[in-house]
DNA sequence: ATAAATATTTAGATTTGCCTAAATTTAAAT
DNA sequence: ATTTAAATTTAGGCAAATCTAAATATTTAT
């Protein structure tokens, strides 16, 4: 089957709204999509049609099995993409969205399999997000908010909260990068900042909002 | 400006055809965009009205330079993609093109230009031809039709002729590829064959057809 | 339980890129 | 110089994906 970039986009989203809602509404795609809620109306019946969603009117929408394959497809896509642009071409991971947007609706198996080699079969993306391999089975990896651990907890950061400049910038200028380790010290009631320890360097204060972004597995509590 | 894909394929088209014919017939456009006359005579107004060709009915179409621009813009993308397709993931020359056809439209300036820096810089893509720069010069390089040349000539294949796998299976078998030396030694009136010596192997006898794709440029006549 | 507010769908249009069939123009042939 | 053939354009329509405005269903609040 082949899916226009419009019902592949559709999907998509579809998908990742899934993450928080069992039934998915017609606004928040039409939210997500930057589109009309009458649209999304019409494009979810057209999905129903192709047999990749369950629908029923007023109630929802839902991704079925097949429907979940074709999104995970792309997002396989999208994230080899994002991953060739960042560690092969050098883009900085706040410039790469766009581009992986158009990349992950060319079509060819060889492309993207011969891609995925090149690229040494790489498990996470530069946000942290795992890449779906070619059977569509996803490698989950912990992904703790950093926020809420317990203080002396060796972490290492594993994924990004967004893919703005702005947290890009914010995070190159602590030094922050995936893969970091980091041990938390305390966290203030105040304006709910936090006191980190980056690497080997002297403790740090960073921002509830910027700790809000940065998710972490445990190493544990040793030196 | 931003132009569609369809829009960018017609542009691409009367480029290419404009090689041959001065002026672009509606016909011959239909025949290369496997469409009919009567679309392509929609769209040549369409991009008269975004002045981007010259046409007057009845008459023709030619790019006007703006269009020139814009089409080297796309073949740029399509061969530079060819290249990476062939030399970073190691596709056969007759698997690359529906799938450069495709990445060509891909939007976005910073993607082309790490993408050849990442490659190098190419100037010829992997049929020999050229690839036009960021300001759309093109490196000009002899490419003779080997039919034609002088005999005992020492040659250098510069181009092929076509990218179907059929011709890359025969120039494999006979261990010619872009750069390969020869020399032509004589052709033989009868079925227009043309016997030569492929770097320092034996002399072997090719067909008129097969010595038709080649393209050449002279490096003399002493060994 | 009913009214008000919110969410969703239907109806009818629009744009892009394409089609077929008919009309028109240009080129070729007698 | 007409007639015939070929090429091109015009006219009218269609499908995909979108829109606005109106109608309908659902949820929330009184």
């Amino acid at each position: 089957m082949n899916y226009s970039v419009a019902e592949e986009n559709y999907i998509k989203s579809v998908y990742h709204l899934q993450q928080q809602w069992e039934r998915v509404s017609t606004n928040h795609l039409a939210e997500a999509l930057q589109t009309q809620p009458a649209s999304v109306t019409d494009m979810v019946k057209k999905l129903l049609n192709k047999k990749l969603v369950h629908y029923e009117p007023y109630r929802g929408v839902k991704l079925n099995s097949a429907g979940k394959k074709v999104a995970l497809q792309i997002i396989r896509k999208h994230r080899l993409w994002e991953y060739f642009l960042v560690n092969t071409l050098g883009f900085g991971w706040d410039e790469v969205h766009d581009v992986a947007e158009q990349l992950e609706h060319v079509n060819s198996s060889k492309l993207i399999e011969q891609l995925d080699r090149f690229l040494g079969h790489p498990q996470f993306d530069p946000h942290g997000d795992p890449i779906p391999d070619k059977q569509g089975n996803i490698t989950y990896r912990e992904r703790l908010p950093l926020i809420q651990q317990p203080n002396g907890q060796l972490l290492e950061i594993t994924a990004v909260g967004d893919e703005s400049p702005a947290l890009l910038e914010m995070l190159k200028h602590h030094g922050i990068e995936m893969g970091s380790r980091l041990r938390l010290l305390r966290s203030f009631a105040f304006d709910g900042s936090v006191e980190i320890i980056i690497g080997k360097a002297k403790p740090t204060i960073i921002s509830q909002a910027l700790a809000g972004c940065l998710f972490v597995k445990w190493i544990g509590y040793d030196e």
